[in-house]
Formats: structure tokens, C-alpha cells, sequence
DNA sequence: TTCATTTCTTAACTTTAGTCAACAAATTTA
DNA sequence: TAAATTTGTTGACTAAAGTTAAGAAATGAA
């Protein structure tokens, strides 16, 4: 697990083995059984989440219905938006799988930034990063169609359509589950004829 | 105009005037009029944007159709896809309005970042903020209807409605811009009956 | 294994969005 | 100002998503 951390780091800055020990000093690393809620609604939380394997998924409670919005795997990192903005968070995180993620205070990593200030510059790259990448796909999910949308996830991310529970998807690419089930039927009815 | 920018750089760092007229030698502040495309499909730059009065609109060009899927207005920063990831541009950048900005090198701010530390904690906590926003809007177009993200745009952001051309609010908000027209014209309809 | 629960599919029906076309209104520009 | 272009509305029709309900299939727990 040290190893998958430090080989994704090491694609932003390079590290010396005090570095990496000083990390590993901080006992980031959690192991969590399926279904184990990591942040409820209405909680205020520092967490900052990194999965190193397994799959979390962020959802909200609406009008009693639950509406997964994304889904976190291997080598991705969540920083809640509680985490920043200091209020009670708007959704739920929990474990779609059994998940091994590193797990750290967000006020614990200003810390870090005074003794390493390179760790500094791998968080402006990384978040600069993922919103520009972000805001691809938001793109993408504002000109595509649903079914646009499944297809284009069945070619990025096929992996999630195996592990992730189909009504779980359906919100996640903004419709109902039984507009995903027909549209898969639809999908399927075109390929035979 | 220069003082819009530094009452916005204040709210994360504290610059001294030696900083100051540093950024100030850049000579980064732009006038564009209506209309003028900044960035096309297809190209290669690394400029960075930041509005300080006016606004600028992102979209594709699909199947020769404009699909606009952002707008930049005061106070909000825009870094391209293409200027992080060296590929050519997605998309067109153009001015909705007769717009001042502040146009910068992204390898610029590297060196800037060499030489005042700060503009790298300035940076990354800014794009941190912003992606958290950003996960949060991306979130609520998922969970809501067209007619939903209509009403909440009227209460979030009133001035876009007034300051854009309706078709672009329209696939601004994932409809063609007949739907946009009728579901407009049917909360009207609900507001009186 | 059996029972209970969760997940998925199907059907009938309603509502809304997409498409195409015509035209009205507003804006630009010659 | 007049003509041309862009922008917005409306109608008729099609296609797809939402809703409600029933039941089948898969999964998990006793």
C-alpha cells in the first residue's frame, strides 16, 4: 500500500526517504469493510480521503431518495467540501466495496506544507488537475444525451458498470433506474436487429 | 482595475508593494470587445484568463452546433484544459460582453511562483475552492430537472439570465433552446393559474 | 438452505424534451 | 432607415424520461 501512495506522489515531486518516513509517521492508512459510512450529512469534518483500493461513493439524501452524484477508486482523492468550507456537509461518503484509503486532517497538511513546501506544489498541480478535468466531463455531461452518457461511460469506465449497483449509476448519470434499465434494453435491442 | 484584482488576491495572501508592481510589470490587463474569440478549438495556448468586468463563454462546436457550457464573469478565473494538458483546445473561448481581463502565461506563473512562494499557497487554495464549487454545481445538475436548474440559476446567478442570449443559457442547462422557451413559458403559466 | 431484502426489469400511463418548421421579435449592419 | 441576420416563440409530432406498480432475479443473513 506504502508503495501504490508514494509511486502516485512521485508522479508530481520526488521524495527523500525522510520525506516518505515522515508520512508514514502520520498512520494515514485505513482499511474499511463495505457499506462503512466515512462522513454522514450534516457532519463537520477535516477528512481528507485518497483511495488506494476499493471504491467510495459520495451521495445526498433528497426527499428520502438517495442520489449518488460520484464515485472514487483506485488513485483518486476526495476532499469533502466540508473539509474546506467549514460547514456541515451536504452528502454522504460510504464504501461501495471493501476499501484500503489513506485518511488525513486537511489542517494536518498545512502543517506539512511548512516542512516540505514541495508538497505544496504537488496540491496546486493535482487540484488544478482534476478541475480541469472536471470540467471536461461536467462539458461532456451538459452535451450528451442519457444514453450518450451511458455509452461514454461504458468506454471510460467499464469497470464501474461491473462493481457499482445499477440504480447507483442511474443518478450518477442523472436519470431514475428504470430509465437506465430500459435504455440499456434499447441499447442491446439495436445491436441484435 | 487594478484594484479589483488585488481585493482579490487579499482574500488569500497579503501582498507587499514590491509584489505588486511585480505582477503589475506583467502587464497582464486586457480590453476585448464583444464578440472577440480568445481561444479556438483546435489551438494551443497557455493563457490563463481572469475576468474583472464582463463576461466570457466556453463551448464546443458538435455536429456544427454551438453548445455553450460555461460562462466566466467578475472575479472568476479561468484556466483552459489545453494550457495544463499541452493538447490543442476542446473548445472556443469568446467575450459575451465588452470584457476586461487579465490575460497571463501559464509557464509565467511558474516562475512567479519561484520567486514569492506565496502565489503557490494563493494557487493551490483557490483551486481547491474551486473545485469543491465546482463538484458541488456539478452535483446539483445531476440531482435536478431541467426546470429545476432553471429556477435555481434565476436565484444564483439572476445577472446571467438578463446578460446572455437564451439559446446559449440553453445548453448552458443540457436543453435545446425550444425547451428552454416552453419551460419558461410554463412556469409563467403555473405562477398565474 | 431458506427467508428476507435488495436490486433489476417490465408495463401502462403521464410528462417533458427533441425535432422540424414557420414565423415573430429584436438586433445588427449596410 | 431598411434590409439582413440573429434570437426567441409556437405548434405538431416523435422519442425518451418520470411515475407508479407489480413481479422477477440476485444477494445477503439467519
Amino acid at each position: 500500500m506504502k508503495n501504490l501512495l508514494f509511486d502516485f506522489i512521485s508522479k508530481y515531486i520526488s521524495l527523500t526517504e525522510d520525506e516518505k518516513n515522515e508520512i508514514l509517521s502520520l498512520d494515514v492508512f485505513r482499511s474499511v469493510k463495505k457499506g462503512t459510512i466515512l462522513l454522514k450529512q450534516g457532519q463537520e469534518s477535516k477528512d481528507e480521503y485518497f483511495v488506494l483500493k476499493g471504491c467510495i461513493r459520495k451521495y445526498y439524501i433528497i426527499n428520502g431518495e438517495e442520489k449518488t452524484t460520484a464515485f472514487f477508486t483506485e488513485m483518486e482523492p476526495l476532499t469533502p467540501h466540508c473539509a474546506i468550507n467549514n460547514a456541515p456537509s451536504e452528502y454522504f461518503i460510504s464504501c461501495v466495496e471493501d476499501t484500503i484509503l489513506t485518511v488525513a486532517n486537511i489542517e494536518l497538511g498545512v502543517e506539512l506544507f511548512n516542512q516540505f513546501p514541495k508538497f505544496q506544489i504537488m496540491c496546486r498541480v493535482l487540484s488544478e488537475e482534476l478541475l480541469a478535468k472536471q470540467q471536461i466531463n461536467f462539458d461532456e455531461f451538459k452535451t450528451s444525451s442519457p444514453e450518450q452518457r451511458y455509452l461514454n461511460l461504458l468506454q471510460k469506465r467499464p469497470d464501474l458498470i461491473q462493481r457499482v449497483p445499477q440504480h447507483q449509476l442511474a443518478s450518477y448519470l442523472g436519470i431514475k433506474p428504470e430509465s437506465l434499465s430500459r435504455l440499456r434494453a434499447r441499447i442491446l435491442e439495436k445491436n441484435k436487429g
